[in-house]
DNA sequence: CTGTTAGCGCCTTCAC
DNA sequence: GTGAAGGCGCTAACAG
């Protein structure tokens, strides 16, 4: 590998001339510049990137920590993230934070080989989020509540959703209601149940244990709690998913044992995930603002960034999206 | 930030003894270490990553560089790779190259930030990715096939695929067979084409090019070329898509228009993304083992890391899924 | 406009 | 087992 010494030796320049050239500094004339880019294209020279970072001690990239790189939940978010971070000239990795605190992840958080992040991975512990937060370095969570004067937090209101979920099966008649869980420590699915009990109790329904079954927030585990639901040889007349994933498994296994959607059962899922609309029938589900959620974000970073004061903590609203997988009920 | 220095004058040792004593390393006193790692807890030290991975000249980590963070498709591929690089100890990390040259993906290709990258975006250019490749540098492109001593190829037979997803739609009685193609400069959709004519040619078929349209491999490519396959005012009997996310555009488009698949018209994709068996109808589509090439790449690159030779080029096969999109036409 | 110089934070011989 | 010193490749004062 080349280094801008060799570029500096064949340009006949010294080090810090070369550097500059090649930084589009104005300190250089316009002749010595094409020198110094000529010698750096015939050694083929790539400046050092650590070197660099080292030096300037900020990386201009922000990192995306995703407990699963692979999940389409994430897509939007991606989108939005990546948008606002190259519009302002910031690069934008994502790593997964799959292997907990061994994970890449982890790594960049602790070393801040970035100049700020965004965490959303629910196994990624408080405690390790907490050991990175200080003065001076972004820090935006997208799934919890952290005390920390450092730690910026947008959330999206899970509560009021999964009221509204469940409200709307309620004024469409339905009174037996279920709730698909998700994963234990994931505090969303805390606050949507939440939400779902306040809506039956403020109507006068009581929640049974019977009906709150344990998911994952996999399309996989949704699939095997209604498999139990319908074991339980009793079906609820519907079923509130805490995501579409879920849902999505869920309907599924229902079909598998000839209980049509809805004719037999409503179900509401909770997210708006592109496939929602795709899948037989089309999903209604409560719609999270994930685009926006993710745009919020890199901006907070950016205003942290550049020492502007923000808020502790910021609340996007969800919104029905009706489709055909709930009936009125007469 | 606390650096070494600080945690070593803390301990009252030298800063190289510090270094041991943090690296695990077996020339430093049980003592020593104690009062080290005291002091590092007590500072809150963090190793500056990037003074880590200057010195050390590696960085334990390799890149994924996709041209979309976000699509559905690359889920199992990203597991594929991450499977294999995390149990190797190495970190792994996906970059978007959305942006083209000047995207983060490029810097990490150019600077050498990792140890080795793993390429699936037709929009970073086959000159740029030839100017990362040197010796010692290990880079695998999976979405195209590039002449250089440096580059190792892993890609799917997709002239293959075409031709037997082709042939399928054949053997079950269908003659008038449309394509709808990728984006232009995909390599992939050029294979998966040159199947398909093939296969309508072996088989006393003709190819009629107001047949052949226009896609972009995205849902949304997929609806619009069907919306213009049905404003041909003359439907084929089936229709190849050149990946499965057209092809669910496209069902929906039919659908739309009250034209029924199967029934009406046949349908076949490509991928199998986890979504296909999930749409109404089923689709029927060519399986690619996307696990099982991200998988392969980064052991390739293990491979070429620890200085083993490997193939210049590896071909992985296609497999039929048949679900219930194509009919038998009597 | 160009060159000299001093580090960024860490690792690692080499003497002691 | 411990400490002093040099340098990875680059940037940014500071002089000239």
């Amino acid at each position: 590998m080349a280094t801008i010494k060799d570029v500096a030796k064949l340009a006949g320049v010294a080090i810090s001339t070369a550097s500059y050239a090649l930084n589009n500094s104005t300190k250089v004339s316009q002749s010595t510049r094409k020198k110094v880019e000529n010698a750096a294209k015939e050694l083929n020279y790539q400046k050092n990137g650590f070197a660099s970072d080292l030096k300037r001690t900020k990386t201009n990239t922000i990192a995306l920590i995703l407990s699963d790189l692979s999940g389409p939940y994430y897509s939007e978010l991606i989108k939005g993230v990546q948008d606002v971070a190259t519009t302002n000239g910031y690069d934008l990795i994502a790593c997964s934070s799959i292997g907990g605190s061994q994970s890449t992840a982890v790594k960049f958080l602790k070393e801040k080989r970035v100049d700020g992040v965004i965490i959303l991975a629910h196994n990624i512990s408080d405690e390790l989020t907490l050991e990175s937060a200080r003065e001076g370095f972004p820090l935006v969570v997208l799934d919890r509540k952290l005390k920390n004067e450092f730690v910026v937090h947008v959330e999206v209101d899970n509560v009021d959703g999964g009221y509204a979920a469940t409200e709307h099966l309620i004024k469409k008649g339905h009174k037996q209601i279920a709730y698909i869980n998700g994963p234990y420590n994931s505090h969303d699915n805390e606050l949507r149940f939440e939400g779902f009990s306040r809506a039956l109790k403020d109507n006068g329904l009581t929640y049974q244990s019977k009906w709150r079954l344990s998911g994952d927030f996999t399309r996989e585990g949704g699939y095997r709690a209604t498999k139990m639901l319908i074991a339980q040889n009793e079906l609820p007349e519907a079923v509130f998913y805490a995501n579409d994933e879920m849902a999505i498994g869920g309907i599924q296994a229902f079909r598998e044992n000839g209980i049509k959607i809805p004719e037999d059962i409503s179900v509401i899922g909770f997210d708006d995930i592109q496939l929602a609309e795709y899948i037989t029938p089309p999903l209604t589900t409560m719609k999270q603002p994930k685009y926006e959620a993710g745009a919020l974000s890199v901006h907070l970073i950016f205003q942290l960034l550049s020492g502007e004061k923000v808020n502790h903590s910021y609340k996007l609203s969800t919104e029905l999206v009706e489709r055909d997988s709930v009936k009125l009920k007469e």
